[in-house]
DNA sequence: GCGCAGATTGACAGCGCTGTCAGGAATGGG
DNA sequence: CCCATTCCTGACAGCGCTGTCAATCTGCGC
């Protein structure tokens, strides 16, 4: 069955090509008769529009791209972190008839920007959506500017007033995660700080110290570890704090791969989680389930932000003005094993 | 800078807008002058042909689509693998100036077969990259042909003469996996099997009993547990094997979630790996070396083996007799920690 | 019954490119 | 030097659709 063109659809149905193709696109001032009859027309002939052919006439690429660190060139942890957000980002832009454009983009490498410009220029998408960490790298962000294309950051580390964000409420989350470690009856609860690059991972800094006034606790330096967000410097920051000699009763890191590491310092030292001490991450990775104990985290929904910066792009089509701001979509904790109650308590 | 066309190209190099046609698309029988002097004048208009216009007027789409199974409606353990494919579909794309299309495709779901079907005479790719285990459901294959659109299956469970697709050397491998472990000395080695459904995973059994034999050792169904592919599984078989009175001493397990669930059995019961027993995995997922201690495991060279059915796709257009046949693609082994000589050796 | 605003429809000109084909230039052999 | 080939180039007709705009139809108020 040769696919069928706009032409036979408006034969068949009795109607001019402009009529179908306002049926089609759902234009309205149709009559709801001559509606049906070209509708059915459609079905009999499983009539698809040609993308391309829409596409040329219209002007639009009908396509959004979706920019984020490239997990294969690196060392896949972040795997699920990408699914997810292609996972959101899809939903939206095939409920909006577009096209999902991936750009995995590995910015450790000289020539990406250029790249990444020249692929931006080759497809013209409509709208790009741009996750962190690269969403608070100013080069990448001037490099996307650069091709005129509209973009949305996701968690940029500081909003810019001209241009529409998706991030999650990182330092309120934190300060409840902080909270909830003291509402366990921890008194001396430990931080990790992440990559000092990483914008969003520095507010659950400031969430954590939030967390410990709400509850009453002084802020000591002694218990707050340096880390790098990766597994290894979670591990160090754990001999650091756990060497103390008033060791923490509890430790939040600003990852979960740095809670893996103190998890993983814990077992080698017996230290029994969570009845002698609590651990808590950031981020609900895969491994935070598989590990033993299961880890205690935040979840962000990052299908739901790619989601909405999809929806940002498309319907900012229309509306220029809208596109602006800073949308937060809320994360909540996920409670497992890892966490308990202080010793004594 | 408004986007240049083709005729302003075609100006300013004084020549006519096919001539810039062919030397976008290196077509011969193009003077090197002239070529020279269009190329010019691309670089100066920093020219990009518009993909929609070339795509209308050439009849092809341009797009490769490349289905697999959901992880994110699944539970995110497969997210690797699939960041895999995409890199390696990704590359062989971004050679031929196409795009690619993902589609993520949650069989459990009653209408996705329909969906699936829908989306693809949408979008119309020209070929599918249909990915495990999606490759050796009949259903999904029945649905990809009744589109009558080209497809390349990527490890499917036997091979269909008619269609091409693209494999590992399941067997062979894993022969050499279990030949690897009776090399340090092991004398009972044990399997665990795979999900029934998964075809691949069936050939890696097979691939056991060829080492077994290729090394003098005697299979015996006491030392085959049968698992499902699941962590869970892998745990229930390797208490299985283990409660046995004269236990294995090397356990391979026909995928890394399986060798996961064993090597947590043996830490809740104090067996030491690798010194009183050795684990091997198949697919090196990422947890596999984030476990402790590091599995010893199989890796497949996803992004290749996608990257050879995008190209196989993307060539075959001109060629139909060549898309036939199956490629193998070799594996190789992983040696980690959790492998080691067998006790008293 | 008349006139007008608004609803409905169609004619048609492109969108920017490639395929086709024909014409002119260059090349090689006799 | 002529003619057959091959090389190179351009004119032009679409590809299948949407935007524009004008034509027609409807309903409604008076």
């Amino acid at each position: 069955m040769p696919k069928a063109t706009i032409f036979e659809v408006a034969k068949l149905a009795g109607v001019s090509i402009k009529t179908v193709s306002r049926v089609v696109n759902h234009e309205p001032n149709v009559r709801e008769s001559t509606r049906e009859r070209v509708e059915r027309a459609i079905a009999k002939l499983n009539y698809r529009p040609d993308q391309s052919a829409r596409n040329l006439a219209s002007h639009r690429s009908h396509l959004i791209g979706l920019v984020y660190d490239d997990p294969a060139a690196y060392e896949l942890p972040s795997a699920g972190y990408v699914i997810q957000l292609q996972q959101g980002a899809l939903k939206a832009c095939s409920a909006a008839m577009s096209q999902l454009l991936i750009l995995p983009c590995n910015y450790r490498k000289a020539q990406v920007l250029a790249q990444l410009k020249s692929l931006i220029e080759e497809t013209r998408p409509e709208g790009i959506i741009l996750a962190a960490p690269l969403s608070n790298m100013p080069k990448v962000v001037r490099a996307i500017e650069e091709t005129g294309t509209a973009y949305v950051r996701m968690s940029p580390g500081e909003a810019n007033g001209e241009h529409y964000s998706v991030a999650t409420n990182d330092r309120e989350v934190s300060a409840e995660m902080t909270r909830y470690l003291a509402s366990l009856g921890h008194r001396k609860i430990a931080f990790i700080t992440g990559h000092p690059n990483h914008k969003a991972v520095a507010k659950r800094f400031d969430g954590y110290r939030d967390g410990l006034k709400d509850s009453k606790l002084n802020f000591s330096e002694r218990l707050v570890a340096a880390g790098d967000n990766s597994i290894g410097s979670g591990e160090s920051a754990a001999e650091e704090l756990l060497s103390q000699e008033q060791p923490p009763t509890a430790i939040f890191a600003a990852n979960d791969d740095m809670a893996v590491g103190v998890v993983r310092v814990a077992n080698r030292l017996g230290i029994d989680i969570p009845a002698e001490l609590s651990v808590a991450g950031f981020d609900d990775i895969a491994l935070a389930r598989q590990i033993f104990p299961a880890l205690t985290t935040i979840r962000q929904p990052l299908a739901e932000m790619a989601e909405r910066a999809a929806r940002a792009l498309i319907e900012g089509k229309n509306d220029a003005a809208a596109i602006k701001g800073t949308e937060i979509v809320t994360s909540s904790l996920q409670i497992r094993e890892s966490t308990g109650p202080a010793p004594g308590e």
